[in-house]
DNA sequence: CCCATCAACCAAAACGTTTCGGATGGCCGG
DNA sequence: CCGGCCATCCGAAACGTTTTGGTTGATGGG
C-alpha cells in the first residue's frame, strides 16, 4: 500500500501518482513535483512483485550454474557471473542464480525458474554437444542466449569464443617450435568447448601432415590433469608437447612433468587455456590462451535484452577470437637426447609476459 | 489466470482449487485428486509474483558479491555461492545475486533488493571491520546473516571461521619448526578476516616471547603476494617463514621466493589459507588452511531460514575451526647459512597430503 | 454564445494468489 | 421432527501496481 499512501496524503488519485512517477505527460509539472517530493519523503519504492504481476514481466534473468567436480569451482564462472550481474544491474534487471549438476536436477532448476515466471530469460553457459537445455528452451519459446554452441540444428542466439581457432594456432605454434608429437589433455568430450579445442588441435596437425599425438580426457581438475599427463608421459614415444584444454588441467600436467623429472618449457612444452590469475605463477609460468570474459558477459546481456525487446534470435551468432598469452611453459622441441642441447635456451620466452597477440582471425558476427 | 482456469474447467471455485493444492483439510479427498490431476494435465505452476504480492514474502535471498581486484574472482566465493544456491533450492527459495564494488554502488545494490521487497533477507559475505552494510541492515530490521564478524557492537546473526585460532596454530607450528622470524603477508586490514589472521599471528608470537616479524598488506592477489614477499625478503634480516592470509598471496610469495633463488619449504617456509584446488599443485605444494565452505553455506542458509521464521538473531554466533593441511611449503627453519644442512630433509612432509587435522579447538555455538 | 479542443485528473479493471467469513446440505442425537 | 454439528465448498476482499477509457473544466475560434 504505497502508491495509495502517497495518493491519500496528497489528495490525488492513485492513477495520477503512478503516472506522475512514471513520467507521463498528462500530469501537471507542479503536481509531478509534489508527488516526487512526497515519494522521496516517505521513501517510496515500487513493490516489485506487484509490478511484475501487473506487467507480466519479471525483469529478471536466470543462470543455472553447473555444479560438480571441475565445473563449479571454476574461476571462469565467477568472473562471468560477476560481469553478467553488473551489466544486468545497469538495465535494472535482477540475476537469479541456481546451482545444479547437469542432469535431472539441472532441468528441474530451469523449470522452476521458467514455470513460476520468475525470469524473463536465461543465459546458458558451458554448453554441451547434446544439450537438453537448449532444446527445452527452444521448445517453449523462452528467450535465452548461450555462451557456447551445441549440436542443436535449430538456430538460437549465442556467443562463443573460437577455441578451435585458438587451439589450431597454439598447435601451429608448437609445430613451429619443431614439435612433432603433440599430445592433448582434454576436458570431457561432451562439453562443446572440449570438442572445439580438440578439433583445432586435430586440424592443425593434419594441415602439417602430422599424426595426432596421444590424447586423453577427463574432468577439468588439476588432479585429472596430473593423472592424464602421467599416463601420456609413460608411453613408449612420449609427446614433446602437451596441449591442455584448461589451465587447471595444465597445472596438474606441470606437476606430473616435474614428478617425472622433466623440465616443463624445456624438455616438454605445455599450453593451457583460460589464463587464470594463478597461471602467471605456476612453475614455469604457463603459456595459455585468454578469452575476454567481461566483454562476453556484457555482450550476452546485450543480446538477451535485444531478444526480450522482441528481436529474432537468428541474428545473434558471435564468434570471438581468443588471445594467446606466451609465457615460459613452451618452447623449442628438445633436441634428440643424444645430441647436446645448445643454442636455443636463450631464445625462448622465459619470463612472465604481459603481452600477447591475437591468435585467431575469424570474427564473424 | 491459472487457478481460475483449473477452477473453470472443473466447475469448482478458485478458493477450493487453491486450498486443494495447498493441502488444506477442508477439501474432499476426491476433489483434491481431481484438482491435482487437472493441474498436472495443464502444467499448472503458481505465478511467483502473484503469490509474493499476496503473501508479502518474496521467498528469495540476496547476496551482493564484492567485486574489484582480488575479491571477485576469488574461487572461495563461487564455492560459497554454489553451496548457498543449492541449499536455498532445497527450501524453495531463490537466490538473487548482484555484483558491486564496496562503497556507494554496494549500498545501492542492497537498497535496490531490500526496497523493492525483492528479497526477504540477505547473506552478507566478506565482512569488513567497519561495515556499513551491517549497520544499515540492523537499522531497518532486515533479516540477514553474516559470514564473518565486524566491529559492530549490536548483536546480529553470524557464522565465522576462526582464522585467528588457525593462524595462531600455524604460527606455533612454525615456531615449533624452529623459526624465529616469522613474517606476515596480509590482505587489506579493513577486511575482518585479515584482522583476525593478523591477531592470531601476533598472539602466538607474543606467547612465545618472539617479536612480530616483518609484515605487509595489500590486495589478495598473486601479484601483490609476489611484490610484498620480494620486499620482505630484501630486509637486512629476512624472515625464515611467511604466513600468507590467502593462498593467492602465497602463490605470489612462492614465486618471489623462487626468483630470489631460495627454495620454499627448505630455505623459507610458507603457509597459506583457503586450500584452493590449485594449491596442491604449486611448487612446492602449499601448506595451507582449509575452511569448510560447503558446510558453512548450509549453515548460513539454515540460520537465515530460522530468522525468517521469527527467531531472534542473538542466538546465532557460530565460530568454527579451520583445518591445517600440511604439504611441502613449510618445514624446519634453515640452519645458519654457514652450517651444513643435514638430517632434516627427510623428516619434513614433502608430498601432497590428503590428511590434515584440526588446528583450533574453539567451537562456540 | 456554442462547440471543439485540450490539459489535467480519475474510477475501475486487471494481473493471480491467499484467506476470511460465511453458506449449504447431510447426518445424528434428543 | 428439530436443532446443531460437521464436512465441504464458495464469494469477495485484498496485496500494489499499470492501463484503459473516460470526465471535468477552462480556453479559444467561429
Amino acid at each position: 500500500m504505497s502508491l495509495t499512501r502517497i495518493a491519500r496524503s496528497l489528495g490525488l488519485s492513485v492513477t495520477t501518482v503512478s503516472r506522475a512517477l512514471g513520467g507521463f505527460s498528462d500530469v501537471a509539472a507542479a503536481t509531478r513535483m509534489r508527488v516526487e517530493a512526497e515519494a522521496e519523503r516517505i521513501g517510496y519504492h515500487p513493490h516489485a512483485a506487484a509490478r511484475r504481476l501487473r506487467s507480466g514481466r519479471s525483469e529478471a534473468v536466470g543462470v543455472v550454474l553447473p555444479s560438480g567436480p571441475g565445473q563449479f569451482d571454476d574461476p571462469f564462472f565467477l568472473r562471468l557471473l560477476g560481469g553478467i550481474g553488473a551489466t544486468l544491474a545497469g538495465h535494472r534487471f535482477d540475476l537469479i542464480v541456481t546451482a545444479a549438476r547437469p542432469g535431472a536436477t539441472e532441468m528441474a532448476a530451469y523449470r522452476h525458474l521458467a514455470e513460476g515466471r520468475r525470469v524473463d530469460g536465461f543465459i546458458v553457459a558451458r554448453t554441451r554437444q547434446h544439450d537438453a537445455r537448449i532444446g527445452w528452451l527452444l521448445d517453449r519459446g523462452m528467450p535465452f542466449v548461450a555462451h557456447g554452441r551445441t549440436m542443436e540444428p535449430r538456430s538460437y542466439a549465442h556467443l562463443d569464443i573460437d577455441g578451435e581457432a585458438a587451439f589450431a594456432a597454439a598447435t601451429r605454434r608448437l609445430i613451429g617450435f619443431g614439435h612433432r608429437r603433440i599430445g592433448l589433455i582434454n576436458a570431457p568430450g561432451e562439453l562443446m568447448f572440449s570438442h572445439h579445442r580438440a578439433a583445432g588441435w586435430h586440424a592443425a596437425l593434419a594441415e602439417a601432415g602430422l599424426p595426432p599425438g596421444p590424447s586423453a580426457e577427463g574432468e577439468a581438475t588439476e588432479e585429472t590433469g596430473m593423472h592424464l599427463a602421467t599416463r601420456l608421459l609413460r608411453a613408449a614415444e612420449p609427446p614433446t608437447a602437451l596441449l591442455c584444454a584448461t589451465d587447471r588441467l595444465a597445472a596438474g600436467a606441470l606437476h606430473a612433468i616435474g614428478f617425472a623429472g622433466l623440465r616443463a618449457g624445456q624438455d616438454i612444452s605445455v599450453i593451457g587455456y583460460d589464463n587464470l590469475p594463478l597461471s602467471t605463477y605456476t612453475d614455469p609460468p604457463l603459456t595459455t590462451i585468454e578469452q575476454p570474459i567481461d566483454r562476453a558477459a556484457e555482450r550476452l546481456v546485450q543480446i538477451l535484452m535485444a531478444l526480450l525487446g522482441g528481436a529474432s534470435p537468428a541474428g545473434f551468432a558471435d564468434l570471438w577470437p581468443a588471445r594467446l598469452v606466451p609465457r615460459a611453459s613452451d618452447g623449442p622441441a628438445p633436441a634428440r637426447s643424444n645430441r647436446p642441447r645448445t643454442g636455443w635456451t636463450l631464445q625462448r620466452p622465459n619470463r612472465p609476459s604481459r603481452g600477447g597477440h591475437d591468435v585467431t582471425g575469424s570474427n564473424k558476427t
